[in-house]
RNA sequence: GCCGAGGUGACGGAGUGGUCAAUCGUAACAGACUGUAAAUCUGUCGCCCGUUCGGGCUACAUAGGUUCGAAUCCUAUCCUCGGCACCA
Protein backbone atom coordinates (compact mmCIF):
# COMPACT_ATOMS: atom_id res chain seq x y z
CA UNK A 1 0.00 0.00 0.00
CA UNK A 2 2.54 2.69 1.23
CA UNK A 3 4.92 1.61 -1.89
CA UNK A 4 1.86 1.82 -4.07
CA UNK A 5 1.17 5.68 -2.90
CA UNK A 6 4.55 6.16 -3.41
CA UNK A 7 4.85 4.93 -7.01
CA UNK A 8 2.35 6.89 -7.62
CA UNK A 9 4.13 10.22 -6.10
CA UNK A 10 7.18 10.18 -7.68
CA UNK A 11 7.27 7.88 -10.66
CA UNK A 12 6.88 10.29 -13.66
CA UNK A 13 5.19 12.80 -11.67
CA UNK A 14 6.07 16.66 -12.97
CA UNK A 15 4.74 18.59 -10.40
CA UNK A 16 2.29 18.05 -7.77
CA UNK A 17 0.20 20.96 -6.78
CA UNK A 18 -0.39 22.31 -3.60
CA UNK A 19 2.15 19.70 -2.48
CA UNK A 20 3.47 16.32 -2.36
CA UNK A 21 3.48 15.47 1.25
CA UNK A 22 -0.32 16.77 1.62
CA UNK A 23 -1.60 14.39 -1.13
CA UNK A 24 0.67 11.51 0.50
CA UNK A 25 -1.52 12.31 3.53
CA UNK A 26 -4.91 11.88 1.39
CA UNK A 27 -3.83 8.86 -0.36
CA UNK A 28 -2.84 7.51 3.03
CA UNK A 29 -5.75 8.52 5.08
CA UNK A 30 -8.15 5.55 4.26
CA UNK A 31 -10.44 8.06 2.69
CA UNK A 32 -11.75 7.12 -1.25
CA UNK A 33 -10.85 10.59 -3.09
CA UNK A 34 -12.72 11.64 -6.24
CA UNK A 35 -10.58 11.28 -9.22
CA UNK A 36 -10.40 11.94 -12.73
CA UNK A 37 -8.87 12.01 -15.99
CA UNK A 38 -10.29 14.33 -19.12
CA UNK A 39 -9.15 13.63 -22.93
CA UNK A 40 -10.00 15.26 -25.66
CA UNK A 41 -13.03 14.02 -27.64
CA UNK A 42 -10.94 13.93 -30.74
CA UNK A 43 -8.20 11.92 -29.54
CA UNK A 44 -8.06 8.42 -31.42
CA UNK A 45 -4.96 7.04 -31.02
CA UNK A 46 -2.69 6.79 -28.04
CA UNK A 47 1.10 6.18 -27.87
CA UNK A 48 3.56 5.83 -24.79
CA UNK A 49 3.56 9.09 -23.76
CA UNK A 50 -0.55 9.37 -23.45
CA UNK A 51 0.10 6.33 -21.24
CA UNK A 52 1.83 7.91 -18.57
CA UNK A 53 -0.87 9.26 -16.82
CA UNK A 54 -3.74 6.94 -17.71
CA UNK A 55 -1.18 4.71 -15.59
CA UNK A 56 -1.18 6.43 -12.91
CA UNK A 57 -4.90 6.38 -13.02
CA UNK A 58 -5.08 2.53 -13.25
CA UNK A 59 -3.28 3.03 -10.30
CA UNK A 60 -5.03 5.33 -8.22
CA UNK A 61 -8.42 3.10 -9.42
CA UNK A 62 -6.68 -0.35 -7.83
CA UNK A 63 -6.41 1.23 -4.45
CA UNK A 64 -10.34 1.76 -4.79
CA UNK A 65 -10.53 4.86 -5.49
CA UNK A 66 -13.26 7.03 -6.96
CA UNK A 67 -12.24 7.23 -10.83
CA UNK A 68 -13.72 8.57 -13.61
CA UNK A 69 -12.37 9.09 -17.28
CA UNK A 70 -14.00 12.15 -18.56
CA UNK A 71 -14.15 12.71 -22.39
CA UNK A 72 -14.49 16.44 -23.05
CA UNK A 73 -16.88 16.06 -25.76
CA UNK A 74 -18.23 19.96 -25.49
CA UNK A 75 -15.67 21.52 -27.22
CA UNK A 76 -15.09 19.11 -29.89
CA UNK A 77 -19.38 19.61 -30.01
CA UNK A 78 -19.85 22.91 -30.37
CA UNK A 79 -17.04 23.46 -32.72
CA UNK A 80 -13.94 26.13 -32.83
CA UNK A 81 -13.90 27.67 -35.69
CA UNK A 82 -12.06 30.52 -35.46
CA UNK A 83 -8.92 28.75 -33.90
CA UNK A 84 -7.72 27.00 -37.40
CA UNK A 85 -4.30 26.33 -36.30
CA UNK A 86 -5.68 23.21 -34.16
CA UNK A 87 -7.77 22.17 -36.66
CA UNK A 88 -10.99 21.05 -34.70
CA UNK A 89 -13.78 20.36 -36.66
CA UNK A 90 -17.19 19.93 -35.15
CA UNK A 91 -18.16 16.50 -34.65
CA UNK A 92 -21.75 14.57 -34.14
CA UNK A 93 -22.33 12.80 -30.98
CA UNK A 94 -21.80 9.54 -32.73
CA UNK A 95 -18.48 10.70 -34.12
CA UNK A 96 -17.23 10.79 -30.87
CA UNK A 97 -18.49 7.81 -29.64
CA UNK A 98 -16.78 6.14 -32.16
CA UNK A 99 -13.87 8.21 -31.35
CA UNK A 100 -14.08 6.91 -28.07
CA UNK A 101 -14.37 2.91 -29.24
CA UNK A 102 -11.01 3.34 -31.16
CA UNK A 103 -9.31 5.16 -28.24
CA UNK A 104 -11.05 2.49 -25.91
CA UNK A 105 -9.17 -0.65 -27.51
CA UNK A 106 -6.26 0.95 -26.80
CA UNK A 107 -6.63 2.48 -23.78
CA UNK A 108 -7.73 -0.95 -22.24
CA UNK A 109 -4.50 -2.06 -22.33
CA UNK A 110 -3.77 0.04 -19.39
CA UNK A 111 -6.74 1.07 -18.04
CA UNK A 112 -9.06 -1.68 -16.71
CA UNK A 113 -12.59 -0.02 -17.67
CA UNK A 114 -14.48 -2.18 -14.89
CA UNK A 115 -13.03 -0.14 -12.32
CA UNK A 116 -13.64 3.28 -13.78
CA UNK A 117 -16.62 5.87 -14.54
CA UNK A 118 -16.97 7.05 -18.26
CA UNK A 119 -18.90 10.39 -18.28
CA UNK A 120 -18.96 13.16 -21.23
CA UNK A 121 -18.57 16.60 -20.06
CA UNK A 122 -21.34 18.18 -22.06
CA UNK A 123 -24.38 16.47 -20.35
CA UNK A 124 -23.67 19.13 -17.73
CA UNK A 125 -21.81 21.78 -19.64
CA UNK A 126 -24.44 22.03 -22.35
CA UNK A 127 -26.74 22.71 -19.68
CA UNK A 128 -25.34 26.07 -18.23
CA UNK A 129 -26.91 29.30 -18.38
CA UNK A 130 -25.49 32.55 -19.53
CA UNK A 131 -26.05 33.99 -16.24
CA UNK A 132 -23.82 30.90 -14.71
CA UNK A 133 -21.29 30.98 -16.99
CA UNK A 134 -20.67 34.54 -16.54
CA UNK A 135 -20.89 34.05 -12.16
CA UNK A 136 -17.98 31.38 -12.95
CA UNK A 137 -15.73 33.53 -15.04
CA UNK A 138 -15.46 35.83 -12.46
CA UNK A 139 -14.04 33.95 -10.15
CA UNK A 140 -11.22 33.97 -12.50
CA UNK A 141 -8.49 36.55 -13.53
CA UNK A 142 -7.56 37.90 -17.04
CA UNK A 143 -3.99 38.40 -14.85
CA UNK A 144 -3.35 34.78 -14.68
CA UNK A 145 -4.76 33.74 -17.97
CA UNK A 146 -2.48 36.35 -19.80
CA UNK A 147 0.41 35.96 -17.85
CA UNK A 148 1.55 32.37 -19.06
CA UNK A 149 4.13 31.98 -21.15
CA UNK A 150 2.71 31.03 -24.62
CA UNK A 151 -0.03 33.24 -24.48
CA UNK A 152 2.18 36.07 -23.52
CA UNK A 153 4.63 34.93 -26.56
CA UNK A 154 1.23 35.19 -28.80
CA UNK A 155 0.14 38.29 -27.84
CA UNK A 156 3.65 40.20 -28.25
CA UNK A 157 3.71 39.01 -31.56
CA UNK A 158 0.80 39.13 -34.08
CA UNK A 159 -0.78 36.19 -32.93
CA UNK A 160 -4.65 35.86 -32.28
CA UNK A 161 -6.37 35.04 -29.42
CA UNK A 162 -9.58 34.10 -29.71
CA UNK A 163 -12.21 34.79 -26.80
CA UNK A 164 -12.86 31.61 -26.26
CA UNK A 165 -10.04 30.47 -25.71
CA UNK A 166 -10.23 31.99 -22.08
CA UNK A 167 -13.16 29.96 -21.57
CA UNK A 168 -11.13 26.87 -21.76
CA UNK A 169 -9.75 26.66 -17.97
CA UNK A 170 -13.30 27.77 -16.92
CA UNK A 171 -15.22 24.60 -18.42
CA UNK A 172 -12.36 22.31 -17.29
CA UNK A 173 -12.38 24.11 -13.98
CA UNK A 174 -16.16 23.76 -14.13
CA UNK A 175 -15.52 19.38 -15.00
CA UNK A 176 -13.76 19.49 -11.37
CA UNK A 177 -15.99 21.23 -9.94
CA UNK A 178 -19.16 18.90 -10.84
CA UNK A 179 -17.72 16.01 -10.03
CA UNK A 180 -16.53 17.09 -6.68
CA UNK A 181 -13.12 16.24 -7.61
CA UNK A 182 -10.22 15.77 -4.96
CA UNK A 183 -7.50 14.86 -7.78
CA UNK A 184 -7.35 15.49 -11.08
CA UNK A 185 -4.61 14.23 -13.62
CA UNK A 186 -3.18 15.48 -16.56
CA UNK A 187 0.04 15.71 -18.41
CA UNK A 188 2.01 18.58 -17.41
CA UNK A 189 1.00 20.71 -20.39
CA UNK A 190 -2.34 20.52 -18.93
CA UNK A 191 -1.28 22.04 -15.36
CA UNK A 192 -2.71 25.63 -15.76
CA UNK A 193 -6.53 24.34 -16.72
CA UNK A 194 -6.06 21.77 -14.26
CA UNK A 195 -5.36 24.70 -11.62
CA UNK A 196 -8.86 25.60 -12.40
CA UNK A 197 -10.95 22.79 -10.97
CA UNK A 198 -8.66 23.76 -7.63
CA UNK A 199 -9.83 27.07 -7.76
CA UNK A 200 -13.29 26.14 -8.23
CA UNK A 201 -13.38 23.21 -5.44
CA UNK A 202 -11.95 26.43 -3.28
CA UNK A 203 -14.15 29.16 -4.18
CA UNK A 204 -17.61 27.58 -4.12
CA UNK A 205 -17.67 24.30 -1.90
CA UNK A 206 -14.48 25.93 0.25
CA UNK A 207 -12.22 22.24 -0.02
CA UNK A 208 -9.12 21.63 -0.81
CA UNK A 209 -8.19 19.82 -4.10
CA UNK A 210 -4.90 18.46 -5.90
CA UNK A 211 -3.84 18.27 -9.03
CA UNK A 212 -0.55 15.95 -10.36
CA UNK A 213 0.84 16.51 -13.47
CA UNK A 214 2.79 14.03 -15.36
CA UNK A 215 6.03 14.66 -17.14
CA UNK A 216 6.22 13.94 -20.77
CA UNK A 217 8.22 10.81 -22.43
CA UNK A 218 11.24 11.52 -24.97
CA UNK A 219 9.98 10.29 -28.29
CA UNK A 220 12.38 7.58 -30.34
CA UNK A 221 14.57 10.57 -31.74
CA UNK A 222 15.36 12.12 -28.67
CA UNK A 223 12.40 15.43 -28.35
CA UNK A 224 9.28 15.41 -26.82
CA UNK A 225 6.70 11.96 -28.02
CA UNK A 226 4.68 13.48 -30.24
CA UNK A 227 1.84 12.73 -32.64
CA UNK A 228 3.25 15.51 -35.23
CA UNK A 229 6.79 14.53 -34.75
CA UNK A 230 6.60 10.99 -35.86
CA UNK A 231 8.42 9.68 -32.68
CA UNK A 232 6.03 8.13 -31.15
CA UNK A 233 5.67 4.56 -29.84
CA UNK A 234 1.59 3.80 -30.58
CA UNK A 235 -0.41 1.22 -28.72
CA UNK A 236 -1.36 -0.27 -31.16
CA UNK A 237 2.28 -0.85 -32.89
CA UNK A 238 2.77 -4.52 -33.99
CA UNK A 239 4.83 -5.85 -31.54
CA UNK A 240 7.78 -6.57 -33.76
CA UNK A 241 7.76 -2.83 -35.26
CA UNK A 242 7.40 -1.79 -31.58
CA UNK A 243 10.02 -3.77 -30.42
CA UNK A 244 12.03 -2.33 -33.22
CA UNK A 245 11.15 0.99 -31.97
CA UNK A 246 12.02 0.87 -28.48
CA UNK A 247 15.13 -0.54 -29.76
CA UNK A 248 16.08 2.39 -31.26
CA UNK A 249 16.01 5.05 -28.67
CA UNK A 250 18.92 7.14 -27.09
CA UNK A 251 20.72 5.24 -24.31
CA UNK A 252 20.53 7.97 -22.35
CA UNK A 253 16.58 8.01 -22.10
CA UNK A 254 16.35 4.15 -21.15
CA UNK A 255 15.22 4.46 -17.60
CA UNK A 256 13.09 7.37 -18.49
CA UNK A 257 11.55 4.01 -20.45
CA UNK A 258 11.33 1.95 -17.79
CA UNK A 259 9.82 4.37 -15.77
CA UNK A 260 7.42 6.21 -17.50
CA UNK A 261 6.75 3.63 -19.81
CA UNK A 262 6.19 0.19 -17.91
CA UNK A 263 5.30 -0.92 -14.61
CA UNK A 264 8.52 -2.15 -13.55
CA UNK A 265 8.81 -1.49 -9.60
CA UNK A 266 10.72 1.78 -9.02
CA UNK A 267 13.27 -0.73 -6.57
CA UNK A 268 13.81 -2.88 -9.72
CA UNK A 269 14.29 0.36 -11.85
CA UNK A 270 17.06 1.25 -9.43
CA UNK A 271 18.96 -2.24 -9.81
CA UNK A 272 19.10 -1.44 -14.05
CA UNK A 273 20.40 2.12 -13.09
CA UNK A 274 23.20 0.16 -10.77
CA UNK A 275 23.93 -1.77 -14.07
CA UNK A 276 24.09 1.07 -16.66
CA UNK A 277 26.56 2.74 -14.34
CA UNK A 278 28.32 0.06 -13.61
CA UNK A 279 29.43 -0.04 -17.56
CA UNK A 280 26.66 -2.86 -18.54
CA UNK A 281 26.36 -2.98 -22.16
CA UNK A 282 23.47 -0.93 -22.69
CA UNK A 283 22.05 -3.11 -25.56
CA UNK A 284 21.04 -5.81 -23.30
CA UNK A 285 19.26 -3.58 -20.70
CA UNK A 286 17.17 -2.17 -23.96
CA UNK A 287 16.24 -5.27 -25.03
CA UNK A 288 15.13 -6.21 -21.59
CA UNK A 289 13.10 -2.90 -21.88
CA UNK A 290 11.63 -3.41 -25.27
CA UNK A 291 10.13 -6.83 -24.15
CA UNK A 292 8.64 -5.36 -20.94
CA UNK A 293 6.59 -3.22 -23.38
CA UNK A 294 5.91 -5.41 -26.09
CA UNK A 295 4.72 -7.60 -22.88
CA UNK A 296 2.82 -5.20 -20.96
CA UNK A 297 1.23 -3.60 -24.44
CA UNK A 298 0.45 -7.11 -26.41
CA UNK A 299 1.60 -10.14 -24.43
CA UNK A 300 4.52 -12.00 -23.75
CA UNK A 301 4.59 -14.27 -26.24
CA UNK A 302 4.56 -11.92 -28.69
CA UNK A 303 7.66 -10.35 -27.15
CA UNK A 304 9.41 -13.61 -27.21
CA UNK A 305 8.61 -13.62 -31.28
CA UNK A 306 9.65 -9.87 -31.53
CA UNK A 307 12.89 -10.39 -29.46
CA UNK A 308 13.52 -12.90 -31.72
CA UNK A 309 12.61 -11.63 -34.81
CA UNK A 310 14.78 -8.52 -33.43
CA UNK A 311 18.11 -10.96 -33.26
CA UNK A 312 17.96 -12.53 -36.41
CA UNK A 313 17.29 -9.97 -38.52
CA UNK A 314 19.09 -7.07 -37.07
CA UNK A 315 21.40 -8.48 -35.10
CA UNK A 316 22.56 -11.46 -37.38
CA UNK A 317 21.17 -9.66 -40.57
CA UNK A 318 19.51 -13.26 -41.39
CA UNK A 319 16.44 -13.50 -43.37
CA UNK A 320 12.98 -13.67 -41.74
CA UNK A 321 11.34 -17.06 -41.95
CA UNK A 322 8.28 -15.83 -42.60
CA UNK A 323 8.34 -12.86 -45.39
CA UNK A 324 5.75 -11.89 -47.30
CA UNK A 325 5.24 -14.14 -50.65
CA UNK A 326 4.03 -12.94 -53.94
CA UNK A 327 2.89 -15.49 -56.77
CA UNK A 328 4.05 -15.39 -60.23
CA UNK A 329 3.74 -16.62 -63.51
CA UNK A 330 6.88 -18.62 -64.47
CA UNK A 331 6.86 -16.81 -67.62
CA UNK A 332 7.10 -13.38 -66.58
CA UNK A 333 10.44 -12.48 -67.36
CA UNK A 334 10.98 -8.63 -66.30
CA UNK A 335 13.86 -6.50 -65.54
CA UNK A 336 15.02 -5.91 -62.36
CA UNK A 337 13.22 -2.21 -61.97
CA UNK A 338 10.43 -3.48 -63.27
CA UNK A 339 10.05 -6.66 -60.85
CA UNK A 340 10.87 -4.83 -57.97
CA UNK A 341 7.61 -2.53 -58.74
CA UNK A 342 5.43 -5.74 -59.15
CA UNK A 343 6.57 -7.01 -55.84
CA UNK A 344 5.49 -3.80 -54.77
CA UNK A 345 9.38 -3.08 -53.33
CA UNK A 346 9.22 0.27 -55.04
CA UNK A 347 6.59 2.69 -55.78
CA UNK A 348 7.74 3.81 -59.35
CA UNK A 349 10.69 2.41 -61.28
CA UNK A 350 12.28 5.28 -60.86
CA UNK A 351 12.92 4.66 -57.15
CA UNK A 352 13.59 0.94 -57.96
CA UNK A 353 16.12 2.17 -60.40
CA UNK A 354 17.49 4.27 -57.53
CA UNK A 355 17.64 1.09 -55.18
CA UNK A 356 19.67 -0.75 -57.68
CA UNK A 357 22.06 1.98 -58.22
CA UNK A 358 22.62 2.48 -54.67
CA UNK A 359 23.58 -1.53 -54.21
CA UNK A 360 20.34 -2.18 -52.08
CA UNK A 361 18.44 -4.62 -54.26
CA UNK A 362 19.85 -8.62 -53.65
CA UNK A 363 18.37 -11.58 -55.58
CA UNK A 364 19.12 -14.48 -53.48
CA UNK A 365 21.88 -13.07 -51.99
CA UNK A 366 23.37 -11.56 -55.06
CA UNK A 367 23.80 -7.79 -55.68
CA UNK A 368 21.71 -6.64 -58.53
CA UNK A 369 24.27 -4.50 -60.75
CA UNK A 370 22.03 -2.78 -63.17
CA UNK A 371 18.20 -1.78 -63.44
CA UNK A 372 17.46 -3.49 -67.02
CA UNK A 373 19.07 -6.85 -65.90
CA UNK A 374 16.75 -9.89 -66.84
CA UNK A 375 15.60 -11.70 -63.83
CA UNK A 376 14.05 -15.21 -64.60
CA UNK A 377 11.93 -16.03 -61.45
CA UNK A 378 12.66 -18.90 -59.77
CA UNK A 379 10.49 -20.68 -56.96
CA UNK A 380 11.19 -19.82 -53.55
CA UNK A 381 13.34 -17.06 -54.78
CA UNK A 382 13.93 -14.10 -52.15
CA UNK A 383 14.36 -10.17 -53.07
CA UNK A 384 15.28 -8.04 -51.03
CA UNK A 385 15.29 -4.41 -51.27
CA UNK A 386 17.10 -2.68 -48.25
CA UNK A 387 17.59 -3.98 -44.96
CA UNK A 388 13.85 -4.29 -44.03
CA UNK A 389 12.07 -5.38 -47.31
CA UNK A 390 12.47 -9.06 -48.51
CA UNK A 391 9.58 -11.07 -50.60
CA UNK A 392 9.51 -14.57 -51.60
CA UNK A 393 8.98 -15.61 -54.88
CA UNK A 394 6.25 -18.45 -55.75
CA UNK A 395 5.79 -19.88 -58.55
CA UNK A 396 2.30 -20.57 -60.21
C1' G B 1 -16.71 45.63 -46.56
C1' C B 2 -11.76 48.14 -46.61
C1' C B 3 -6.39 47.83 -46.09
C1' G B 4 -2.15 44.71 -45.78
C1' A B 5 0.45 39.90 -46.14
C1' G B 6 0.21 35.39 -48.45
C1' G B 7 -1.09 30.41 -50.99
C1' U B 8 5.63 26.42 -53.68
C1' G B 9 7.14 19.26 -53.40
C1' A B 10 5.40 14.83 -46.91
C1' C B 11 6.24 19.29 -43.65
C1' G B 12 8.86 23.99 -42.61
C1' G B 13 10.58 27.46 -45.86
C1' A B 14 13.85 29.92 -50.25
C1' G B 15 13.17 31.51 -55.17
C1' U B 16 9.93 37.17 -57.68
C1' G B 17 10.97 36.53 -66.23
C1' G B 18 15.36 32.13 -68.86
C1' U B 19 21.06 28.91 -65.74
C1' C B 20 14.03 25.76 -61.86
C1' A B 21 12.01 19.40 -61.14
C1' A B 22 12.92 24.22 -58.23
C1' U B 23 18.47 26.46 -52.59
C1' C B 24 18.20 24.84 -47.58
C1' G B 25 16.32 22.34 -43.06
C1' U B 26 13.24 18.27 -41.21
C1' A B 27 11.13 13.64 -42.39
C1' A B 28 11.85 9.41 -45.63
C1' C B 29 14.96 5.87 -48.34
C1' A B 30 19.85 3.53 -49.50
C1' G B 31 25.09 2.53 -48.50
C1' A B 32 29.20 2.53 -44.92
C1' C B 33 30.04 2.03 -39.87
C1' U B 34 28.04 0.14 -35.10
C1' G B 35 25.92 -3.38 -29.35
C1' U B 36 20.82 -1.21 -32.03
C1' A B 37 16.38 -0.16 -36.72
C1' A B 38 20.49 5.01 -32.43
C1' A B 39 24.46 8.51 -33.50
C1' U B 40 27.85 9.76 -37.37
C1' C B 41 29.44 9.95 -42.49
C1' U B 42 28.10 9.50 -47.81
C1' G B 43 24.42 9.36 -51.39
C1' U B 44 19.25 9.58 -53.08
C1' C B 45 14.66 11.89 -52.61
C1' G B 46 8.11 14.10 -59.22
C1' C B 47 6.98 10.49 -63.23
C1' C B 48 8.49 7.97 -67.70
C1' C B 49 12.23 6.48 -71.49
C1' G B 50 16.94 5.02 -73.63
C1' U B 51 23.16 1.35 -70.65
C1' U B 52 27.35 6.86 -68.62
C1' C B 53 25.04 11.27 -70.74
C1' G B 54 20.89 12.88 -71.92
C1' G B 55 15.49 13.01 -73.76
C1' G B 56 10.21 13.54 -72.78
C1' C B 57 5.96 14.50 -69.62
C1' U B 58 3.45 16.57 -65.38
C1' A B 59 4.16 20.17 -61.46
C1' C B 60 4.89 25.97 -57.70
C1' A B 61 -3.96 27.52 -55.18
C1' U B 62 -7.54 27.54 -59.82
C1' A B 63 -8.73 29.44 -64.80
C1' G B 64 -7.27 32.45 -68.58
C1' G B 65 -3.59 35.96 -70.75
C1' U B 66 1.29 38.59 -72.02
C1' U B 67 6.08 36.61 -73.79
C1' C B 68 10.57 33.18 -78.09
C1' G B 69 10.35 31.70 -72.75
C1' A B 70 6.55 32.25 -66.39
C1' A B 71 6.70 29.38 -59.88
C1' U B 72 8.19 34.39 -61.14
C1' C B 73 4.47 39.67 -65.02
C1' C B 74 -1.14 40.76 -65.99
C1' U B 75 -6.58 39.59 -65.20
C1' A B 76 -10.36 36.99 -62.78
C1' U B 77 -11.75 33.41 -59.14
C1' C B 78 -11.17 30.57 -54.66
C1' C B 79 -8.81 30.11 -49.98
C1' U B 80 -5.68 31.50 -45.47
C1' C B 81 -3.77 35.06 -41.99
C1' G B 82 -3.45 39.95 -39.59
C1' G B 83 -5.39 44.90 -38.83
C1' C B 84 -9.41 48.29 -39.31
C1' A B 85 -14.47 49.26 -40.06
C1' C B 86 -19.52 47.61 -39.72
C1' C B 87 -22.89 44.89 -36.84
C1' A B 88 -30.57 48.53 -36.43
Amino acid sequence: MEDKINDILTRGVANVIPAKNELQKALSSGQILNIYLGIDATATKIHLGHAVPLRKLQKLAELGHNVTFLIGDFTALIGDTSDKDTERPVLTAEEIEENFKTYKKQAEKILDFSKIKVVHNSEWLSKLTFKEIVELTQKFSLGDFISRELIKKRLAGNGRIGLHEVLYPVMQGYDSYHLDTDLQLGGTDQTFNMQAGRTLQKIMRNKESFVLATSFLIGTDGRKMSKSWGNAIWLEDAPRDMFGKVMAIDDEVIIDYYTLGTNVKLDEIEAIKERLASGENPIKVKKELAFIIVSELHDEKAAVDAKDYFEKTVQNKELPEDMPTTTLDPDTHLEASELLVTLGLATSRSEAKRLIEQGAVLVNEELVGTPNQEIIPEDNMIVKAGKRNYVKIILK
